[in-house]
DNA sequence: CTGAAAGCGCTTACAG
DNA sequence: CTGAAAGCGCTTACAG
């Protein structure tokens, strides 16, 4: 069985030359062993066949001018001998390795004994790689990523500049993060994560963090919440700023005290502890995150306030913590793996079309309504 | 300046040749980007030095048997042109990709309608996936993470067939898991996380599991409790059965009541509830994992029973978990981390040498004491 | 529609 | 110690 692999999952329209299947044949090669321990060449394939290797390279690669016994020819052939093909070679030749790196880049922080496992437990980054590898797979594109810190960007654009990759999908929060810049002065296909704070030529994905922290806003007002507060994310972090000020815009007039927190549950709970001893009178609470909100609801009720009736407390995510949050946690909902799957489609377009003028996209959030709130 | 790159990061010795540096340079040719646009080809940089294509291969992977002055001058030709060896060239001829892959197996479960998020959330694969990218870094190796569930071995099967990565490490948990048998197959050099179900000839990796049941056991004993129960991992994983056959026999006699559960929090909940349920006046409870006592602690607590006073809860793994529990868990601590940089110091020597004779090297767990037991 | 040939960018015996 | 040459396993104009 052939399968064509083109632009669209499913398409039919012919795609660029940049973007043609260059595996096509899936299952016929999947998974049979080789014969005599080694795997087979295409030559050999093509002498079991009786044709040339470049018939073979045809019948492969799907091109349409093959006649139809010589393409049954090869693929009994194929599959007879396991063929599957030598990635290196074919990427020697065609430039495209079918793999795009997913890069993680987070600052140091201090107190941050194990960046990696703090990366691979955030919820955020699990939804990022979802729907990035979901996207990915009707591609047959792999992902490999990339956790790196300030400390060694140097090696991920190394990696970058061997060429393993035909692209990257660069998730990347920190203001000052000099990373973005360098992907893109690389000239290799890439995608951010979020406006980069320094403006450069490159495409990105973003959900409109004002717009999120006003619906939080006009909730706890709405359920009558007149003394508010916010736990913010960190203020480096333009989501982090942008989620404090939308709310702070949506209140009008009102003061709103707030306290930079750190995107943790850990921070979540020390934050809304110190929160609550300044303003023990506070009866709506905006938490930037829902990692921080579950620790702040620890705190609101560990000193004895019962939520929603004397806190109502917000988050902001939807991620998988709200639900392992008591009361389950009222939230802002960002579509994350669908933005990491729109990021992904971005990026093989650019990777078809290098000339192809960056764009955004962005993506709203909506407000989720659970117990907390 | 030239790195030489051996079996030991920072060995002396001399390597065997499969783990010759594949690429010595590395501070030189790092970050600076290319002259034209396109990144320079070996001959131009030998142009640029005025010597052959050989002697540059030579200086980039530490050929002892240059001369300095040459040296010198291609050193300064390649910082000048900004050169970066194309991965794919390097590969097809030397057979190595300095890849490997990370695959986690995990069976499709009913109800689990987010494997991919549940994976990199969870924080057993957050730390099997740091402790391997460090014991990597050094050898400038890099992991491509593959999650796959039992819909999608065949993908992964012929990437590893594509020659995508040098080797393999496996973490496969479930008993009726056909991959580690199909890798094995395959002849490329694997290293699994636990003793394989079905006995295959490969290197493995594992905790003493009964024993650190027993250390659960005999602490909650020695603290006085005397109604003990367990909420087991799934008794499909050997680790699951393990516990809970290690934790019956160190209690030599006494009835045990015993739940199934499933490794997350919601289900260690939902059978703390149960089994607290049917079973009102258990004073210790041992729970198969971190995740699963999160959430048992919930809801004993929310039962109305003190943690330790009325029932003690001893946890298993010693992640970041146990200390998002309140009270902070006592927990049978498995060196994670440590276990997984064996396995890739492991498979990197069967890399070296392919003959190597697969063994097994088992870890002793240890009793974290805080405060819920 | 098919094949012979060139070429992708490296490494590595083999001479010298 | 260094260079010329072969070769790794593919793809792709170019002829026919």
């Amino acid at each position: 069985m052939v399968v064509r692999r083109d632009l669209k999952p499913q398409g039919r329209g012919s795609a660029s030359p940049a973007l043609r299947p260059s595996g096509a044949i899936t299952d016929a090669m999947s998974s049979r062993p080789p014969r005599g321990g080694q795997n087979p060449t295409m030559d050999q394939v093509a002498e079991a066949a009786g044709v040339s290797r470049a018939t073979v390279s045809r019948v492969i690669n799907g091109a349409p001018s093959v006649d139809a016994k010589i393409r049954e020819m090869v693929e009994r052939a194929i599959a007879d001998t396991g063929y599957v093909p030598n990635v290196a070679a074919r990427t020697l030749v065609t430039r495209r390795t079918n793999s795009v790196a997913l890069v993680i880049s987070e600052p140091e922080r201090p107190n941050d004994t194990s960046f990696l496992n703090r990366v691979f437990t955030d919820p955020y980054f699990g939804r990022i790689t979802a729907g990035a590898t979901t996207a990915l797979r009707p591609y047959d594109i792999h992902l490999v990523i990339i956790p790196t810190d300030s400390g060694d960007h140097h090696h991920v654009i190394r990696y970058l500049r061997q060429g393993h990759v035909d692209g990257v999908l660069l998730i990347s929060s920190h203001e000052q993060d000099p990373l973005p810049r360098q992907v893109h002065d690389l000239g290799i296909p890439a995608v951010v994560s979020a406006r980069p704070a320094q403006p450069i030529a490159a495409s990105f994905v973003d959900v409109d963090q004002r717009l999120g922290a006003r619906l939080a806003a006009e909730h706890l007002l709405a359920r009558g919440c007149r003394r508010l507060a916010t736990i913010s994310g960190p203020l480096d972090i333009p989501a982090g700023m942008d989620r404090l000020e939308g709310f702070r815009a949506a209140v009008k007039g009102r003061h709103v005290p707030s306290i930079e927190g750190d995107f943790t549950r850990a921070g979540g709970e020390e934050c809304a502890r110190r929160l609550l001893a300044d303003h023990p009178d506070v009866d709506g609470l905006f938490v930037a995150s829902d990692l921080m909100s579950e620790g702040a609801l620890r705190a609101v009720q560990d000193l004895g306030h019962r939520v929603p009736e004397d806190v109502a407390v917000i988050g902001f995510d939807d991620s998988s913590a709200a639900l392992e949050c008591r009361p389950l946690l009222t939230t802002i909902r960002q579509p994350v793996e669908e933005m990491a799957a729109e990021m992904a489609e971005m990026l093989l377009a650019q990777i078809a079309a290098p000339g192809r003028l960056p764009r955004s996209v962005t993506f709203q959030p909506t407000l989720v309504i659970r117990d907390s709130a």
